[in-house]
DNA sequence: GGCCAGGACACCA
DNA sequence: TGGTGTCATGGC
């Protein structure tokens, strides 16, 4: 019932939007920076500061480590919150060189529970951190939630009562195969429609989802922001 | 000039 | 445990 409605869900979103082959980044540290740059933040600005980081020649855990804390707050400064992101980006380091000695292949192949512990534990990195870390850089299955993936599951019904973080995901996990390309292309794509979607209005006569659309709620309560 | 964007955390009741 | 304030730039 609800694997099929979700399976319904993805083919059309396949169909209108096409692959979208995430992560946009070059190399597995690359998605991990941009998944801390990108929290509350257009990817817009944050492909700004990753361009700047690459132009610095920041884009590594050993660089990053030796640049001074003022220098990569500016480095990182077009997308945002730049003194705390510094300060996530330098802790992401540090960790990294201490506890893995910035081998990515050797933590990847842990265990993926273990995994997602392990980068929960690190100051800056919450739950769809970490999940997107886990998916589109260790490439082990988990499903990402994000305000784009609540707001959608609202209009079209299938919102779990509360929309926690963990119910969302459960959503998907418990009723799809569990497939790290699925995942990926599934989220990207929600995001995809995301993007599009107003948060004042129910979705428009051209989404590929507009039949199915349920919700009559007009604000969109998900942003606690500003 | 206000709204919004691929969140997380500290603090408080 | 849940609600609220803070962190902040840049495009539209």
């Amino acid at each position: 019932m609800i694997r099929q409605a979700l399976l319904d869900i993805y083919q059309r979103l396949m169909a209108a939007y096409g692959p979208q082959y995430w992560w946009p980044a070059e190399e597995p540290f690359e998605v991990m920076a941009g998944a801390i740059l990108t929290q509350s933040a257009s990817w817009l600005n944050v492909e700004k500061a990753i361009a700047n980081l690459k132009a610095a020649g920041a884009l590594s855990p050993e660089a990053l480590r030796r640049l001074p804390l003022p220098v990569l707050a500016e480095i990182v400064h077009p997308c945002g919150y730049y003194n705390a992101k510094a300060q996530k980006l330098k802790s992401l380091a540090h960790w990294l060189g201490e506890h893995y000695d910035d081998d990515l292949g050797q933590l990847f192949a842990s265990d993926v529970d273990f995994l997602r512990g392990q980068l929960l534990s690190l100051h800056g990195i919450g739950p769809e951190t970490a999940d997107s870390i886990i998916l589109y850089a260790a490439h082990q299955p988990i499903f990402v939630v994000d305000a784009y993936t609540r707001r959608i599951l609202r209009r079209i019904g299938l919102a779990p009562e509360g929309e926690s973080y963990g119910a969302c995901q459960a959503l998907f996990m418990d009723n799809l195969p569990s497939d790290v390309r699925l995942f990926n292309e599934y989220h990207a794509l929600l995001v995809r429609l995301g993007k599009s979607v107003c948060r004042r209005r129910p979705l428009c006569a051209q989404c590929c989802l507009n039949d199915i659309c349920r919700c009559p709620v007009q604000l969109d309560s998900s942003r606690k922001v500003n």
